[in-house]
DNA sequence: CCTTTGATGTTGTCACTGTCAACATCAATC
DNA sequence: GATTGATGTTGACAGTGACAACATCAAAGG
C-alpha cells in the first residue's frame, strides 16, 4: 500500500521514539481537519492516532495554536502553488482562471481555509514563517497583477493595492460560501466566482473603453 | 446614571428570579464579546458578572451556540440599520458610503462581526432568526442596487448576483482587516475601502464610456 | 385565602480540554 | 562506556459546556 521507504504514521509499539514526529503531527492535524473540522482537533486524539501519548506534541510545538498555525502555514504554501501553477505566465485569461483556482482551492478545503484566516492563531505574536508563507502567496497575486499592466490590460494603479482589492474579493467570496452563506448548489456556485471576476476585470481594466462588457 | 425603569444588570442578591435574563444574558454577551473577545465568552463569566449561576443560561437558551446564534442576530439587525440609514434614498455617493459603512462596522465590531459570520454558529441546522435577519440585511444591499440600476447607474444583471459580488468584496476587506492581514494604519484602510469602492463601482457601472475612472 | 403548577434559577457532578512538572527512555557524543 | 540532551510518558490541575435533580417563586384556579 504505503510505499517503501514511508514512515509509518503510527509509533510502532515497542519503539519509544516515533522519528518524525512533528511531520506526523502536522500530517494527521491536516488529516483530522479535512475530515472533521478544526474543532474536532484536540491533542489527545491526534496523539491517540499516531501512537503516542497526549503531550508529545509539545516537544515540537510551542502549544495547540503553533500547531494550528504550521498548519495554515502549509496551507497558503499549497494555495500559493496552485495560484502559480495556474498562472504560469499567462494573461487576462489565466488570471481569470486564478482567481476561480482560489476559490475552488477553499471550497475543496474549507476547514483548512479557515484555519489560515479565521482568526485561530492571531491572537499573539504570529508566527513568522506563517507570515512570510501568508505574503508570498499574496506576491503571486501582485506579480500577476504587474504583468497584467505591463500589457496594458490592467489599469495602472499601486499593484499592491490592486492586489489587496481583488484578493479581498476572492476571500470574500469563498468565505461566504465557506460559512453557508450563500447558495450551496455547484451551478450557482460556479455562475457566482465567473460573475465575481467577470466585474473584477471590468473594475481595474486599463483604458475607457475597448470592452464592452 | 441610568434611566429609571431600567433593570439592573446584575441580580439583586435577595431575589431570586432575575426579571429579564435572557435580554441581560444577550447584553452581557454582546459587551464580553465587544470587550475581551470571543474566545473570553464563557458561561460562568457571564453569570458570574449577572449575578446569577452558571446555568442559568439553559433556561432561555438551548445551548452556548444559541446564544452565540442570537449575539449574531443582533448582529445583522444593527448592521442593517446602518446601512439602510447611510443609504437613506440615495445614489452612486450613498452607495459608496454605504460600502464604507459596512466594513467601518466590521472594524468597530470586529469580535461581533467574526460571530456573525466566523463560524461559530453554522453547525447544526442555522438558527431560523438568524437566517431571516441576515437576509434582511443582504436586502438592504439589494435594494439599493434594484434603485441604482433604475436610475441607469448600474448595469442590468442580475441584482441578486451583484449583490452577492459587492457584498463579498466589502466581506473581504472587513475580513481581512479585522484578520490583521492588512496593515492596521487608519490612513491605509481609508485609503484601501475608498480604493475598493472605487474599483467596484467602475466594475459594476452601466454604460461602457461616461466615466473615465 | 390556600393549593397547585409551570417557569425560572441552583447545586452537584460529569467527561473533556489544554497545559505543566516530574519522570522515563534512548541515541549520540566525548 | 559514562554523560547528556532530545524526545516521549504519566499524573495532576484548573477550566470548560452540559445534564439531572432540586429549590424557589409568581400566577392561576379553587
Amino acid at each position: 500500500m504505503a510505499a517503501s521507504g514511508v514512515r509509518p504514521r503510527r509509533k510502532p509499539r515497542d519503539r519509544y521514539h516515533h522519528g518524525d514526529l512533528r511531520r506526523a503531527l502536522l500530517d494527521e492535524a491536516l488529516r483530522t481537519i479535512h475530515q472533521d473540522g478544526v474543532e474536532a482537533l484536540t491533542l489527545r486524539t491526534i496523539g491517540l492516532a499516531l501512537g503516542v501519548s497526549r503531550t508529545a506534541l509539545y516537544r515540537h510545538f510551542a502549544d495547540k495554536r503553533a500547531l494550528l498555525s504550521a498548519v495554515a502555514t502549509e496551507g497558503f504554501r499549497m494555495l500559493r502553488g496552485r495560484l502559480v501553477e495556474v498562472w504560469g505566465s499567462g494573461g487576462v485569461r489565466e488570471f481569470n482562471e486564478m482567481g476561480v483556482a482560489y476559490v475552488q482551492f477553499a471550497i475543496a478545503n474549507p476547514s483548512h481555509y479557515r484555519v489560515m484566516f479565521g482568526g485561530f492563531v492571531d491572537d499573539g505574536p504570529r508566527d513568522e514563517e506563517l507570515t512570510r508563507e501568508g505574503m508570498a502567496a499574496f506576491q503571486a497575486l501582485v506579480d500577476a497583477i504587474a504583468a497584467l499592466q505591463k500589457s496594458a490590460d490592467v489599469r495602472k494603479d499601486d499593484p499592491l493595492q490592486l492586489a489587496r482589492f481583488i484578493w479581498a474579493t476572492v476571500h470574500g467570496v469563498s468565505m461566504l460560501i465557506i460559512d453557508g452563506q450563500l447558495s450551496h448548489q455547484h451551478a450557482q456556485l460556479d455562475d457566482l466566482i465567473q460573475f465575481a471576476m467577470q466585474r473584477l476585470q471590468t473594475g481595474i481594466a486599463a483604458g475607457p473603453a475597448r470592452t464592452r462588457n
